[in-house]
Order: structure tokens, then sequence, then C-alpha cells
DNA sequence: ATTACAGTTGGATAGTTGTCAAACAATCAG
DNA sequence: CTGATTGTTTGACAACTATCCAACTGTAAT
């Protein structure tokens, strides 16, 4: 098992949050991971439409950010959201958020 | 007293207003609206560091975003946070961003 | 070893963004 | 009318972004 660079709790940045939050791939990512759980990331750019390291780009860019965690077991790659570091850092952002993406279009 | 375009409370979409809170300038000019209330451009642009042609991008963002709205007085041109619109289109968010921006750095 | 699978990396490209500066528009005061 | 104030618009430019494709790495199965 190896573990890729992750911010640390404490230095994650609201802004590159809101950033990795703001764009729609990411964001699908991001709720289908609150949905499910921990999932590889082909199972997590299953149903994206895009390109599989476009889908790699995006979790960089949520790892980076510090919105989500990703460790290797084998030749897969299990990513997950961390929940309770964004939680303790940011109280009630990551719900308001993923209830703002279930309001009706 | 004239009105420019915003959308409409329930045209106002997640991943817009995200992006338009995720970058610094524009998330401060946001707090300061939550702190002090309706304002002038050039005292909302005021400490920024920005220019002020910079400062009236980042107002066309905040208001096409949903984020403020913009209401011209004579020669001056006030903002300020549509907040009951964000709260009740996607309740809690603007108050968990804004509590995360005082979070400590 | 060869093959298949899972995922990343680098290049290319087209589009977007943040910024400043300069010019402009609109309003108000003398 | 003239000049000052407020804010927007346009142009230029550098930096960043999302995307695809192709090549690559590492792991496991045959």
């Amino acid at each position: 098992m190896r573990l890729l660079p992750h911010p640390a709790k404490e230095d994650i940045q609201l802004t590159e949050v809101l950033r990795a939050l703001a764009d729609p791939v990411r964001l699908e990512i991001v709720v289908r991971l609150a949905t499910l759980g921990e999932m590889t990331c082909t199972a997590a750019g299953d149903h994206l439409g895009v390109h599989k390291s476009t889908a790699s780009h995006h979790y960089r860019s949520l790892r980076e950010a510090g919105v989500i965690v990703s460790k290797q077991e084998g030749r897969l790659k299990y990513i997950s959201l961390r929940r309770g570091d964004l939680d303790e850092r940011f109280p009630g952002l990551l719900d308001s958020v993923l209830s703002a993406s279930h309001a009706p279009a």
C-alpha cells in the first residue's frame, strides 16, 4: 500500500477546495464518493464521459486540494472523501455543497 | 435606479457559485459584503490591492453567478449579497463558506 | 516471459481567467 | 459648459485549465 502526497488537514485552503468543487466533473466525482464511499479510480470515472487521463487529472486536483485521499492497493487505487478532515477544517461546508448538488436544476 | 442582468433565483447554478467564491479576491469581497452589508463598488474594492477595472470584472463574475446584486443610484452603484436567494436555493452553503473563511490559516 | 489491467504522465490544443492600462460613459458639482 | 467622480469596457498579455491521445509504469494473471 502506497500513499501519494496529500496536504495536511490544517493546510487545506478554502479557495482551493472551492475551486476543486467548482468543476462539474469533479463535483460529480465527489457526489459519487459521498454516496457510494471508497471506490477505485475506474469505478469513479466510469460514467463521467471523459477520457481516463482526464479523470486522472481531476483526481489529482481533488487530492491536492485536500478533498479526496487515495491509497494504492496492488494494481488498484482507491479514492475516498476526506470527510473527517474537511468537517473539522470547514464545518458544514461539504454537507451544504452535497446537499446543494441535489437541488433542482 | 437601474438594474443590471442577474440570474433568477432558480437559475443560480451551484458550480458557478462555487467558481465565483473560489477566487481569493472575490471571496474577500463577499466576506466584506457579508460583514458590512451593502456598499459601493469603490468601498468594496478599496483594500483589495487590484486595479479598479479588475475589481469591476470580479463584480461582474459575482453578479452573473448570482452571488451579488447591484443597483445603480445616481453615479454610485451599490452591491450587496443575495443572501436570501442563496439561502433558499442552497441552504447553508453561504453560511458555511463565510464561517470557513474565518478558519485559521 | 507475455499479456492484460489500472492508472499516470507528457504533449498538444483550444478555451478561459486574472490582471493592468487606457479609453469611455454617466452622473453630479461649480 | 467644465471638471471631478464612479464605474464599465476594450485590448493586450501571461497564466492557467480541461480535454484528448499516445506513451509509459507498475502490478497481477496465464
